[in-house]
DNA sequence: GATGAATGAGTGTTCATTCAT
DNA sequence: GATGAATGAACACTCATTCAT
């Protein structure tokens, strides 16, 4: 006989108040601790309370779920290489194709950096959830918006081979602790992948 | 699967019996066909024993732990996949870098053929587990094995970029449930992306 | 409603001013809304001051429990209904058995017009507190005030029967939700029991 | 991210083994126990198992849900008191109206005998949950199957009134716990309210 | 070897109540 | 007085795993 919620009607609390915005932060920061420490397994939402030093109550006050923290989570990831990725290749000295492609990868390898644990877990979260198409909608509109000079007339499925295949070999090498990942080496062998298939698709 | 002990084998006895290899197979496709009908949450060892016709307590006799199962089905998977690649990259007729290439997409999209939700939660719990690497070795074993012909002098970065580039994207379009999956223009578009990326090695 | 400590007073306060009758009043009335609306299950303290429009704070200031709104409910509910009943027993021109019972019949009946579900969520309530007596009390102190020309010589035990008969049935028609409910065949025949009834009494 | 049953498919287990129907006798027992001792604040499923016995699990290996536990022990009741109710009725020798209204009220009462608290509790959770009908069927099918000699051409209203009238003053007697529910003076108005209301019925 | 009833730790989630502001 | 963010005990329910038969 649980609480059988009969008509939902309340949202949940947005937070507006500073000490609000603290607290989400708070339980995302602890989340992504547990990722990294103890795994998707590990990730319960008594185990983030206790690490955010609050009660499930309070959790409960912010997110609708266990499944809204990690998606609150993802977008908060992809927010954050998207920036990078933007300040990356709006630099107006990567004009070329190489120097482009090497700028992005650089990006989205340093997005990387510290946490791969929680990165993989939220990653694989959100997919096994429906909530991917929720999360991606920022990649989709950043690579819609570059300008078509660069990516001309690039169809659909080419944007989805160009960053899959990039961000793909990148996880891989992440989740599988690849030595050479930070190396200039892999950089190097991305940069001629992409820059390859790009030459590709022109030459047609 | 909460408590985990030390570093289980996977299999707990070696069919022999003709019998045995059939439960054992029995319990395999069983997996599968939950896997797909009812994802990675409806996974149960009880549902998979009911689907197989046994009972739990013969499931374990085979398997020693729930993610054993989902091991052997990845196994199968891997293994079934590459005898497809070694019958198509052996066919003497391909021997464009373009030809070879569409062989090998070929080869692993048909892979993907069918249970595509088994395999996406394969997938998914195969990583989310430690066991990448234990299911990935025969993969590495087979690109090591190529004749050094026709990947000429390639580095073992190189490998990996290319490997990872093409699964990582399939993948991807698999977990994603991307409609273009099984269309020719991605074939098309992976084609371009490995050759480009060959060529782009020797015209180094 | 977990700790229940021992023996709460019902009202925290007696409001004396015209702002906290208002707000008792306001409560109240969002109580029998929220019930009529998702029924005993929805009936959260939080879900009571949302609709009342105050915090639950202030509702803490009023009741002592969520226990204590449900009595205050009941026993409003009761002073009403006794008040019609006074109101149709005294018509002097009800002066026949049958006359004095549809009276009766019919004021009650009235007295459960709407909010049937917050009706019924308030008699469960109470009834599965032990609250019972203390909101049954001035319906006894009722039945006791009536004039003994009325009811001449009834014993204790029959008085009792007359009355629970009578409101044991609309009850039982109240939370059955039977259709009938307000229908002139059920008054019939509830006022066909009550004057049979004094009548076999007389007779005797 | 609870377990999301995405297709319940399998029933809960139906007992068939003598083994499984102990079980099943145990835990309604323990239930009908927590029940008078705690009432149904304290009816909860760990609480219920515990007195049993046996683990939760067990339980929910029988029953679908809390809910279920309290519909089986209301059926059970429900059939006892029926059984009773038959047994009485049917006697040849109570062939008058108060012959056999008596007989009636007798079984009726002596039906409440013990687990008086349980037996509130039952009836509450039945009516609080919608499975009143579900479990009042069998009354009703006990009282359409009344020779027509007896109740001559009673209309479904005139069945309802006669039957509630009666339950509902002895379940008020009980619930409030008079002291002269077992006595003959009350067997006596019960019987003359019933026997005043058919003749009423008759008369006209 | 096979069975399947039993286990029980563990999970997500709710909601009455408090108290610092 | 009023507020509402925070609390945390409590609950229903699941499911991997065991073991007596």
């Amino acid at each position: 006989m649980p609480p059988r919620r009969q008509v939902p009607e309340t949202k949940r609390r947005v937070p507006r108040q500073a000490r609000s915005a603290e607290t989400v932060a708070l339980i995302l920061e602890a989340s992504a601790q547990i990722l990294e420490a103890r795994g998707l397994a590990g990730f319960t939402t008594n185990a983030v309370a206790e690490r955010a030093g609050v009660s499930v109550g309070t959790l409960y006050q912010y997110f609708d779920d266990k499944r809204a923290i990690l998606v609150a989570l993802a977008r908060q990831e992809v927010e954050a290489t998207l920036t990078e990725l933007r300040k990356a290749t709006t630099a107006p000295e990567e004009a070329t194709v190489e120097g482009r492609a090497r700028a992005a990868v650089r990006a989205i390898v340093n997005g990387f950096r510290g946490r791969l644990r929680a990165r993989k877990a939220v990653v694989q979260a959100v997919l096994a959830q429906g909530s991917g198409v929720e999360v991606m909608a920022p990649v989709a509109a950043f690579i819609a918006a570059q300008p078509r000079l660069l990516l001309p007339a690039f169809t659909d499925v080419q944007l989805f081979v160009l960053s899959r295949a990039l961000l793909g070999t990148i996880r891989a090498a992440v989740l599988e602790e690849q030595p050479f990942f930070r190396s200039r080496a892999f950089e190097d062998e991305l940069v001629r992948l992409i820059a390859g298939y790009f030459r590709a698709i022109i030459a047609t």
